[in-house]
DNA sequence: CGTCCCGGATTTTTT
DNA sequence: ATCCGGGACG
């Protein structure tokens, strides 16, 4: 900003400070006590983190170990120690900073005894949960049929998301599952989990409240030690993180929530806007700050997205606005099915490209993960440079589970999901039938499986060739137990996946993934090399590791709306924005009017990630488990203020209004287009927005009339609403089209 | 004990 | 379409 400060003595100016904007400095400067800042999008919300952070160390107010500071994400909780520590020149270590589980664990590993466990207990994914619950519904003797694993995991997780242990479970919440069952279910899983030294994600957070709750005294020194919180992201807070905030800020109460009610996305995973919303009665006399200076986003993007954005009812209201350029409106185009949309969007990254644009700087942004798939064909297609962001993680893959599993159960010898994951891979000849028997003496002796088949082994309760082959994997885990006090992590790991004979398994075979699965392992191996101790690097494998990202390189980014929270880039594709899909009729189905704004601001935080360039795409076809199916365009296209958007067709004198709006955009035109290229046999190979021919099929239709459509055949009309018309088909079922694209038959 | 085949469910999003 | 689990068969 302006250098030319006047003749101001203020000497006592930290250099931190300068660059901020009034409301950026308010919030940084702010005496202690509870704080809201809420930060539109791209208004400097981590730089007023860090800068308030940081303040708090320089000016004394709080040392380095009296500091709680909280994300969602690692990336998040990386990034804020980092600028910290360029702020302030040198290390933050003591800081209690980092993501609300890596926290959790912290506290866990310090206190395990009170949560009934030891404090080397390991860290479960959903995987293992998933495998955990089966067990526990089996052991109840319930249909798996019937009652869904899954549903009664989803149901725990939302209990724990909302802070109850099982005694804590009121009656009103108890459902229906398995006849009221659930919280016995809920109370028998728990009880496994201790047995196994366990804990799933949900624990990390719950553990926590629940044995700060019972132990005024363990409560009452943590309250005294932090005298300064800060909380990133704290839309996103579900129950447990916001009751075990609120309990220890009780005492000096001086803590500081950043966040964006608008940005808030997770309400799926537990999260509640209401905490948000709801912070000044929680914190009575607190301070609110709004950052609304945006610096991201040209003029007519924000003032799409806010316009957008007003919809929402739920809201504390900000208004964004910029001192930048206007720029060019967000475009709209419509496409006549996902191959064609991916197409029309690789046309245009290669002209962008063309005209100078860093591959880096554009993202196509989707509402559901298999929508990435026509843009990887496609873009493969072009050679394209691309990279599927947030695909399925680097320790979900199963390669990387397994390895993980030999190595907890070398570390810990009482981890019965790690042991019947492995024990018999590769296939050793330990079948069904040993493992029945194992779990059965397992049971009864109270004894981990390890232990069990050591017992076993000396029976003849066996078939020989079965005894002698648990027995040959004993051995070999005895020895990884001994190696395992002297040799290095990473020589441990090379042993251990050597001699197991899992690296062999891979190498003999001959589907085309399994030297990228050797790769991983590799990396898996070399990643070890970091850690002290395997416990160590097990710990980072649960809760840190990410997926090996080539970042740096020119690549499209494409990646799921919720992906793209907290990014930007200077040209953004919003891909999929039909009804059903976006906003996602299942999210609509689950979370009523809720969902609906919640889908609303993910259409927010997707066309705030736009510093220039912003284009809204729809097909109106889809081929969604192999079955077609014609959608209308998203509702949200029809709340995009006219004034900021530009729909790419030839007519620019047509306005949206409802009727016409959709015979406008060059769908029907494409699609006419299409057939009568795809009957002449040609390549198809369009670009959309170059067709012209004004709309004017504006044939009516009524209920009763017999029609023909290009991709569905014959059919009657069943109901007319507006330009939609829902027809029953002879062949394809009930679906709901647009009416130009239909003909009278 | 392992393999093959069938039927069913599954596709929102993630620490 | 594809993945998964269960059941039948070798």
């Amino acid at each position: 900003m302006s250098n030319a400060t006047p003749v101001i003595p203020e000497a006592a100016e930290p250099p931190y400070l300068a660059g901020l904007n009034p409301e950026q400095r308010a919030a940084v400067t702010a005496p202690d006590g509870p704080l809201l800042v809420l930060a539109g999008a791209g208004t400097g919300k981590t730089r007023v983190l860090t800068t308030r952070l940081a303040h708090l160390l320089v000016t004394g107010r709080a040392r380095p170990h009296e500091v709680l500071a909280v994300t969602f994400t690692n990336k998040a909780a990386r990034e804020l120690s980092e600028r910290v520590e360029r702020l302030i020149g040198r290390s933050v270590a003591g800081l209690w900073l980092g993501t609300f589980h890596a926290i959790g664990v912290r506290f866990l590993r310090a206190h395990a005894e009170l949560a009934g466990l030891q404090s080397s207990f390991t860290i479960l994914d959903t995987d293992d949960q998933l495998r955990l619950i089966k067990q526990v519904v089996q052991a109840a003797g319930l249909d798996e049929k019937r009652w869904a694993p899954r549903i009664l995991l989803a149901i725990i997780q939302r209990w724990k998301d909302r802070g109850y242990a099982p005694e804590d479970v009121p009656a009103s919440e108890v459902g229906d599952f398995a006849s009221g069952q659930s919280l016995a279910l809920y109370r028998a899983y728990q009880q496994r989990l201790s047995t196994l030294n366990a804990c799933d994600f949900g624990d990390l957070l719950l553990h926590p409240l629940i044995v700060l709750r019972r132990h005024a005294d363990l409560l009452e020194r943590y309250q005294t030690r932090f005298r300064a919180i800060l909380v990133d992201e704290y839309q996103d807070t579900n129950v447990a993180q916001y009751l075990w905030l609120r309990l220890l800020a009780q005492r000096h109460k001086n803590i500081t929530c950043v966040g964006d009610d608008d940005q808030s996305i997770y309400s799926w995973r537990g999260a509640e806007v209401g905490n948000i919303l709801r912070f000044e009665q929680d914190f009575p006399g607190a301070g609110v700050v709004r950052l609304e200076c945006n610096y991201r986003s040209t003029g007519s993007i924000l003032g799409t997205a806010s316009g957008l954005i007003a919809r929402n009812q739920a809201r504390l209201g900000k208004t964004l606005w910029t001192e930048g350029e206007t720029g060019t409106p967000v475009r709209i185009a419509g496409l006549w099915d996902e191959a064609e949309e991916a197409r029309y969007i690789g046309d245009e990254i290669e002209a962008l490209q063309r005209g100078g644009e860093s591959l880096a700087q554009i993202a196509v942004l989707v509402r559901a993960g298999f929508q990435t798939r026509a843009f990887e064909e496609r873009f493969i297609q072009l050679g394209l440079p691309y990279r599927v962001v947030g695909g399925p993680r680097f320790y979900e893959r199963a390669e990387i589970r397994d390895a993980i599993a030999y190595l907890r159960l070398t570390a810990q010898p009482a981890d019965d999901l790690a042991f019947e994951r492995i024990v018999n891979l590769p296939r050793r000849g330990i079948g069904d039938a040993a493992l029945q028997g194992l779990r059965g003496l397992a049971r009864q002796a109270e004894v981990p499986l390890l232990q069990a088949a050591r017992q076993m082994v000396e029976t003849d309760e066996l078939a020989t060739r079965t005894r002698n082959a648990l027995t040959a994997f004993l051995g070999l885990v005895d020895g990884w137990r001994t190696a395992l006090a002297e040799a290095p992590p990473r020589e441990l790991a090379e042993q251990i996946l050597d001699e197991s004979g899992y690296t062999a398994m891979w190498q003999n075979d001959r589907s085309p993934d399994a030297p990228g699965r050797l790769d991983n392992l590799k990396e898996l191996v070399k990643a070890i090399e970091e850690f002290p101790t395997l416990a160590a690097f097990l710990e980072h494998v649960s809760l840190v590791m990410d997926a090996v990202g080539e970042s740096g390189t020119e690549q499209v980014s494409v990646m799921t709306l919720h992906g793209a929270k907290g990014l930007e880039f200077n040209s953004v594709f919003l891909a999929g924005w039909e009804d059903g899909l976006f906003p996602n009729q299942r999210a609509l189905d689950e979370g009523g009017g809720k969902a609906l704004e919640e889908e609303r601001r993910l259409a927010y935080v997707g066309l705030t990630r736009a510093r220039h360039r912003c284009t809204v795409s729809f097909a109106a076809n889809r081929r969604i488990y192999n079955q077609w199916s014609s959608s209308v365009p998203s509702r949200f296209i029809e709340e995009l203020p006219a004034e900021h958007v530009e729909h790419l067709h030839r007519n620019p004198a047509m306005r949206p209004d409802a009727e016409s709006f959709m015979d406008d955009l060059m769908v029907p035109q494409v699609a006419r287009f299409r057939s009568r290229r795809a009957e002449l046999g040609k390549i198809i190979e369009g670009r959309a927005e170059i067709l012209t021919t004004p709309p004017g099929t504006g044939a009516n239709f009524s209920i009763g009339d017999r029609i023909f459509h290009q991709k569905f055949g014959y059919g009657r009309v069943a109901a007319v609403d507006g330009n939609k018309l829902e027809i029953a088909f002879e062949k394809s079922g009930v679906k709901k089209v647009i009416s130009s694209f239909v003909e009278a038959a």
